[in-house]
DNA sequence: CTAGCCTTGACG
DNA sequence: CGTCAAGGCTAG
């Protein structure tokens, strides 16, 4: 790795940030070499545990001790693991990210059994001892995960948890604030503080962001005053808590940062998407449910007429699949999405192995190696010719950064159609070009933005929308958000000079074309371009930089950004406005304003030559506006005809390039994907949940009543994840038996020995499954599906679903897997704890998605997607599921095309990934089984932390 | 980190 | 040689 240490990209391209797509040479390199390297590990199942163990054992470096280190009840959660930094490899700092162990963490624990206590319902203290010796009892161990709930209380976890959760759910913000503000945010974007070398390499880069953030959110320097320095990530900005909270021991080494603090958003490539509204997530500690959790009770948002149906079906399903099934899991699904009470016996799910899921395991296994993830990011941006399309246009890509606050936005309907899909047109275009094609420049008047020219709302149908004032200053060239116009597209040639009018001033004709209310062609002269101001803030307009004309600093700023990698994340899930006074506030933003905008990431040169002209493909598609496949109306369908591109062939095509955010979201978010981008708050796993789930886990444990009961059979999602490894390989595969024997020999093994490692299992495992559940019910796509193929779908997805979030949530630290808040863990720190093939995997399969930037709405729908798998013959009504699965694929099609014109295989990349998800799953329950097998108690903490979901 | 200014180099 | 966009340098 040569520069970029794994680790220490981190402040790379976050999923969020562009960065992460960058085409960035280094860091995929590292990051390949890496993956490469470790390709040559032996993927399979087989972990050499012997490492692991010993590495486990000595906190060596890595040292990712968990529980035992901390607190064990606590275990898992913050404390757990730190690594100290380790300089990695190379000499840069690596960061790897190391978790500190917050001194409160006590604190935690203690505050979160004593919420338990006290907030849960009639659960009593004495349960909660109970349960807590029931995690260390062997027997009830293993099971944690899943036994988490088992007492019989824990069944309340389980279900009784979810449905007392339930929507209200209730959650202590407090608490969690309280708690949050412990956590350590160190990942969090800092930048680090990075040198710049002489030869201003990247690659030292990455180092440097940072620093100013620091805490405080060093992007914005000036800013302090105004708001307290934030860190940013791409996921958003922290919260004023959040911010607080960061206490950042940073170890030098840790330049990078993890996101962790940033509720995720996780990432999404797009600064846009990155924005994730980050909602912290009701604690369902809170809720009486968990402790006492008579899964009846609880109510998932569900109507009651849904919940008594569900009910009914769900005991029959389980009921079915119980015969049918001897997984642990479906059992504890089943539960959780049905409220299904089964008293069984309690066993760990962990420890079983579930068969069935091995089917899909295997099929799964078959894919091929993500590998090729490896090959380079670059291969997307780096090489126009690739892409033809590459050209971002500013409206398209531009992703408007999405506020948070955009979701509640009204949102269009959408049409599916796919015609959309025609519009895309782009037009390669050679640096040199000579083409030039006409460019659209929106002249019209060189006022300021409110007088843009353009002023007519272009898009008749744009809703009311609060534009946050994002909205340019409008120049010409970009209207406002607000004023929605046209813009101006260059079309072909990156060199804008090839636009130019003879004059030297940019072509216009498009404008009419395109109806743009811009001045008449011809009018404006490029100077007048110039001489508006720069749609990003404003400022005076210096010339065209990377596709758009802006001004010098925000030339300068995307170029830095894109070469340096940052990761910026918007504390305040973005939507920050982008003046000339507060351009240094929020990095994120402005980011996000600049790829809106129209700059493009191609423009950025990899090899950074001087000189020349560009190479970078301009592209334009037809504006979104007008035509975005995925949610034009027809009247935008229309006006987009108005504007017709250019014929085929030809060079030119225009476009609308200005889209404001919201109309942006509107027309390019298809409905289906907004709702299930409504519902993703639901998955997310903060750390309330986490210490609750500890004091749950313990508590309930020992008990266990059935809830999770499962006959042994089911496995919270979390173990299953572990466990289910093995069982959907069939590695270990039995069916019945192994829950027992798992059982046994868990109990015997370490996890007698280690009751933190127990309970964190039942923590995590709860916590995720409660996450989980409570979000596949709440998918539109899911609602309508019977409760027993909800039961079957979640059970063989379960574990890819999981470990899609820890790599999307991965992306922003090239070289490192996202364990948990603040923790995460490099292949090298993988290979001594024997878990190097999992990692691999994850860490090729993290590179896919960085390299592809998958975004947030991209990687929600894949989630539905892979959720939807209905490969399973277990299917009451396979075409039910297909036919959903169809409309998740439809939507996430449209979203492609429209928002990423410029990747028209976006989408069939992105399902090409799904296998190596799968894959990667199979190997990460391999090695979970192994570990359990052997006992190592901290590298399977570790893989749990690594299934565990998002923060 | 920011942003203004400088250098570079393909084009015309 | 001028233009112009991309990268580099560096004071602040």
């Amino acid at each position: 790795m040569s520069e970029q240490n794994g680790p220490s990209e981190g402040p790379g391209p976050g999923p969020g940030s562009d960065s992460s797509w960058w085409p960035s040479t280094q860091t995929w390199k590292s990051s390949a070499a890496a993956s490469s390297s470790t390709s040559s590990t032996p993927t399979s199942t087989s972990v050499s545990v012997s490492c692991s163990a010993s590495s486990s054992s000595t906190s060596s470096s890595t040292s990712i001790n968990s529980s035992t280190t901390c607190c064990p009840s606590s275990c898992i959660g913050v404390s757990c693991t730190m690594s100290p930094s380790r300089s990695t490899e190379t000499g840069k700092n690596v960061s790897v990210t190391t978790i500190n162990v917050p001194p409160n963490q006590e604190m935690h624990d203690a505050k979160g059994v004593c919420k338990y206590l006290g907030g849960q319902n009639g659960v009593t203290v004495s349960v909660v001892s109970t349960s807590v010796l029931g995690c260390g009892n062997a027997n009830a161990v293993p099971t944690s995960g899943i036994c988490t709930n088992t007492g019989p209380h824990s069944i309340g976890i389980g279900i009784g948890g979810i449905l007392a959760a339930n929507a209200a759910d209730i959650d202590d913000p407090e608490d969690s604030d309280g708690e949050i503000s412990k956590i350590d945010f160190r990942g969090v974007n800092l930048r680090s503080k990075k040198k710049r070398d002489v030869s201003g390499n990247q690659n030292g880069e990455k180092i440097g962001d940072g620093e100013a953030n620091g805490d405080g959110g060093g992007c914005c320097d000036d800013n302090s005053q105004q708001q307290p320095e934030r860190p940013m990530s791409w996921e958003g900005e922290l919260s004023d808590q959040e911010m607080s909270s960061n206490t950042i021991t940073n170890q030098d080494h840790n330049e990078e940062t993890s996101m962790e603090g940033v509720q995720v958003c996780s990432t999404s490539p797009g600064p846009m998407e990155q924005k994730f509204p980050i909602k912290s997530e009701p604690d369902f500690r809170s809720s009486p449910g968990f402790s006492i959790g008579s899964f009846h009770d609880g109510g998932l948002p569900m109507t009651h007429n849904q919940q008594l149906q569900q009910q009914q079906q769900q005991q029959r399903g389980i009921e079915n699949l119980e015969q049918t099934q001897q997984s642990d899991l479906p059992l504890l699904v089943g539960k959780l999405l049905g409220g299904y009470n089964n008293s069984t016996p309690n066993h760990s799910p962990v420890l079983n192995p579930r068969h069935h899921l091995t089917k899909h395991s295997h099929t799964r296994s078959q894919v091929p190696s993500p590998d090729s993830a490896i090959h380079s990011a670059y291969s997307v941006f780096s090489s126009p010719t690739q892409s033809p399309h590459a050209a971002r246009h500013s409206a398209l890509g531009a992703g408007s950064p999405i506020p948070s606050s955009s979701l509640s936005l009204s949102r269009h309907s959408f049409n599916n159609s796919t015609s959309s899909l025609s519009l895309s047109l782009s037009h390669s275009l050679s640096r040199n070009n000579s083409d030039a094609s006409s460019s659209c420049y929106s002249y019209g008047s060189l006022s300021p933005p409110t007088h843009s020219p353009v002023q007519q709302p272009r898009h008749p149908h744009s809703h009311s929308q609060h534009h946050q004032h994002q909205v340019p200053q409008g120049s010409p060239l970009h209207l406002p958000a607000s004023s929605a116009v046209a813009a101006h597209h260059y079309s072909s040639s990156s060199v804008p000079g090839s636009e130019l009018s003879s004059d030297g001033h940019p072509v216009a004709e498009d404008q009419e074309d395109c109806r743009l209310p811009s001045a008449p062609s011809g009018i404006s002269t490029r100077q007048q371009l110039i001489n508006s101001p720069c749609p990003i803030c404003g400022d005076k307009i210096s010339g065209f930089h990377y596709g758009i004309f802006s001004c010098e600093s925000c030339k300068g700023f995307f170029k830095r950004t894109v070469q340096n990698r940052k990761n910026y994340v918007c504390l305040r899930g973005a939507g920050c406005p982008v003046t000339v006074a507060t351009r240094k506030k929020c990095p994120a933003c402005r980011f996000d304003k600049c790829l809106n905008m129209g700059m493009k990431l191609e423009a950025i040169r990899e090899d950074r030559t001087r000189g020349g002209r560009s190479t970078y493909q301009c592209t334009y598609t037809l504006p979104n506006l007008v035509g975005s496949p995925a949610g034009m109306t027809s009247e935008k369908l229309t006006t987009a005809g108005n504007c017709s591109p250019a014929p085929a062939g030809s060079e030119h095509h225009y476009s609308v390039r200005y889209h404001s955010n919201h109309s942006y979201k509107m027309q390019v978010v298809p409905q289906l994907l907004q709702d299930i981008m409504d519902v993703e708050h639901l998955w997310h796993y903060n750390d309330n949940d986490r210490i609750s789930g500890t004091v749950e886990c313990s508590s309930n444990d020992s008990n266990n009543v059935d809830t999770n009961s499962r006959r042994g059979e089911t496995a919270s999602p979390t173990d299953s994840t572990l466990t289910g490894a093995s069982d959907q390989h069939s590695t270990n595969g039995n069916t019945t038996n192994n829950s027992n024997s798992q059982i046994a020999s868990n109990s015997n093994g370490n996890s007698a020995q280690h009751p933190d490692f127990l309970s964190n299992l039942c923590n995590i495992a709860d916590h995720r499954l409660y996450k989980i559940v409570k979000w596949c019910k709440s998918l539109p796509l899911f609602k309508n599906i019977s409760i027993d193929d909800q039961i079957c779908l979640l059970i063989n997805s379960w574990c890819e679903l999981l470990l899609f979030s820890c790599c999307f949530r991965s992306m922003s630290t090239p070289g490192e897997i996202r364990v948990s808040l603040g923790k995460s863990i490099t292949l090298e720190q993988a290979r001594q704890l024997g878990l190097a093939t999992c990692i691999e995997r994850m860490l090729t399969f993290t590179n896919n998605l960085r390299r592809l930037r998958v975004d947030q709405y991209e990687y929600v729908a894949m989630k539905v997607i892979v959720l939807l798998t209905s490969d399973t013959s277990e299917l009451k009504e396979p075409e039910k599921v297909r036919a959903s699965q169809e409309k998740a694929l439809q939507a996430l099609q449209q979203y492609t095309i429209a928002r990423y014109p410029e990747m028209p295989a976006k989408f069939g990349e992105l399902l090409l990934r799904i296998p190596d998800l799968q894959r990667t799953c199979q190997a990460g329950k391999e090695l979970l089984s192994a570990k359990r097998a052997e006992g190592e108690g901290s590298s399977f903490n570790l893989l749990m932390e690594l299934l565990r979901g998002d923060h």
